[in-house]
Formats: structure tokens, sequence, C-alpha cells
DNA sequence: ACCTGAACACCGTTCAAGT
DNA sequence: ACCTGAACACCGTTCAAGT
């Protein structure tokens, strides 16, 4: 009868429901713990901090990038971050506020340096937070748009940052593709 | 006797100061009134919400990069952004949450877009995206470090991470560099 | 092992009213 | 024009205690 018992991976997996549904203004342990049925204080038996909870989440977020493999191209790489980025609502925004503390964003990182080949491996990371920077600002043009809040009105935006996420990275791929063959 | 009255200016300029003093999470709309010796509520004749505050904050933040300039190179200008928003605690943070209804990121921008001369206009964009997200996880690292939670122990790392704005800098002049004699 | 109950020290925002 | 006072509906986190 006293709503089932939850663990560490059950309450992230809502927790990324939540943030999906409600975005993470709205995404609170108050909240959280409303959504398991649950007393707030309930959730720090399972996660020492919100800070953490939401490094957790931000793990499962970047889960879907493929693990290293040296066979990829970086357009194809790039382009399944942005993707894990853009799958949840304000995904980016989570996995930047939690990058310090890097666990998944790590594995996402060396799967960049390994299509990067031999190149500088500071470039590997110049890619990720391209690609961070630019979802987050999407998302975050997303929000605004659906408040209303929006200074310049674009018809479509999108198209637009389309262009502006392959200019990035066809940049990146022309200087990695200088090093192989010199 | 009463205090003395403050205006937008006044107010945004004591923000700024409060900010690089406590950070973001610290900057409440009620320290701030605190500062400023005033009711909370005050706050709310010169600004409609803390976003609106924090945009004019934003605004100010980049006020010292340079005008659009036919003259300069794309290292330096994107260097000046970079020291604008790191000029600040959290500055990247701030102008990146208030990036959708963009002020003064608009004339970063456009300075940008002078540096590159005739190449697509979305490569300006990408480098602000670049420049963005590396200056906002830098900090973010920053502020990690200082609370002692970082995963991995690297002595400084400050070298790696110039290296880094180098490499993403690098590879966009290379590329804004193939149009012109083309 | 996992949760409740109650408390502490906070938030952003609104609105009538004052000067 | 600029501010006070009081309220509303929230926050994250701690900690003793329960089962």
């Amino acid at each position: 009868m006293t709503a089932q018992r939850h663990d560490r991976d059950s309450v992230t997996a809502t927790a990324l429901r939540l943030l999906d549904r409600v975005g993470l203004p709205d995404l609170s342990m108050r909240r959280l713990a409303t959504e398991l049925e649950v007393q707030p204080s309930a959730l720090y038996w399972h996660f020492p901090s919100k800070q953490v909870l939401l490094a957790a989440v931000a793990d499962r977020i970047l889960a879907s990038v493929p693990e290293p493999t040296a066979g990829a191209d970086l357009t194809a790489v790039a382009s399944a971050i942005r993707d894990a980025l853009l799958a949840y609502r304000d995904g980016a925004e989570v996995v930047m506020s939690t990058y310090a503390m890097r666990l998944g964003a790590r594995r996402a990182q060396d799967t960049l340096q390994a299509v990067l080949g031999d190149a500088d491996p500071a470039l590997a990371d110049a890619v990720f937070e391209f690609v961070l920077g630019h979802s987050t600002l999407l998302q975050q043009r997303m929000h605004a748009q659906s408040v209303g809040a929006v200074a310049d009105a674009e018809a479509d935006p999108t198209a637009d940052l389309d262009r502006v996420f392959h200019a990035g990275i066809r940049a990146f791929a022309a200087v990695s593709a200088d090093r192989p063959p010199a």
C-alpha cells in the first residue's frame, strides 16, 4: 500500500521524464518527489544534492552517443551528440551545468577524439564545446519563442540554426583533415 | 534620509558588481535589493522580471567588445569576446541565459561578421556559439574546482583550456580564409 | 534500506498603499 | 517617479524518527 520503493536509477529516470515534460526551471526536488509519491526529503537518501542528481540525468541524456570507434566521421558523431542533447527539453543546459564533474561527457569526448584520429586532442574538446554551446543556445531560443519573448520575428529559425551547426562542423572537419595527409 | 533613489542603470550596475562578488546562484532579487538598501518589490518598478534585469546585465558584460570594424582579425575579436565574458564571475552563463532576447550579443556577432568579411554569415554565429560555450564551460569548471567537486585532479587546467580555445579559433580562421582567395 | 514529518533559511512576484 | 509592507506560492536541504 505505502507506494513502492525507489532506487537511484528509477529516480533518475523519472527526473529525466519530468525534465522533458516541464523543463529545467520547473524541475524541482519537491515536484520530483510529488511525481514519485514521496516526501522531498526521501530524495536525499538517493542523492546528496540536486546537482548530483542532475549529473546523473546528464549521463542518461548522453547515453545514446555511440562508443568510440575509428570508423565514423566527424559530422556523424557531432550530429549524434547534438541529437542526444536535443532529444530532451533543456537537455543541453543540464549537460552543460554538470559538465565540470563530467561522467557521460567524457565518453562523448572520447568518441570525438577517436573520430579525429591523430589530430590535436584540443580540437576534440573544441568541437564538443561548440556543439554544447550551439545546442544550449538553440533550446534557449526555442523556449523564449514559445513564451513569445523574442526580439526578432524570424519565421522559421530552425533552418538557419542548422546552417550554423554545419558551418561549424565543416570548419572543424577541414582542419582535422589537414593533419592525416600531411 | 530615506536612502537615495535608483534608476535602471544604477540597478544594473549594482547587479553586475554583486554578480561578480557572489556568483549567479547567489544573485537573487532579494539580495540585490538589500545591496541597494531597498525592498525587493522596488526592483519591479525598474524591471518587469529578473530575466529582463539579467539581460541588461548581459549587455553590460558585452559592452567592452569593440564595434564592427573591417581591420581586425578573427583571433583578436574572438579573444575580446572571451575576455568580456570572463571579466565577471559567471559572465558567460548570464549572457548565455539571456541570449534569446539578444541585445548586446547582436553587436558582438556583428563584429565577428565584419571581421569574417564575405564568408558565410552562419560562420560568424558558429564562432560566437563556440566562444560562448567554451567560456561557460571554463567558468563552470572554475567554480566546481573552488568547491572541490572535480572528478579529475589536473594541476592547472588553464593552459589546456587556452589550447582548446585556440584550436577552435584556428579551425574557424582557416575556413574563413578559404573564401576570399577563391 | 528507504522513507516520513517537521523545520530552517531562503526564493520570485504581485499589489495596494504611501511620498 | 520611486518606494514600502504584506502577502502568495514556492524553493533546497537537514535531521531525528519511523518501518
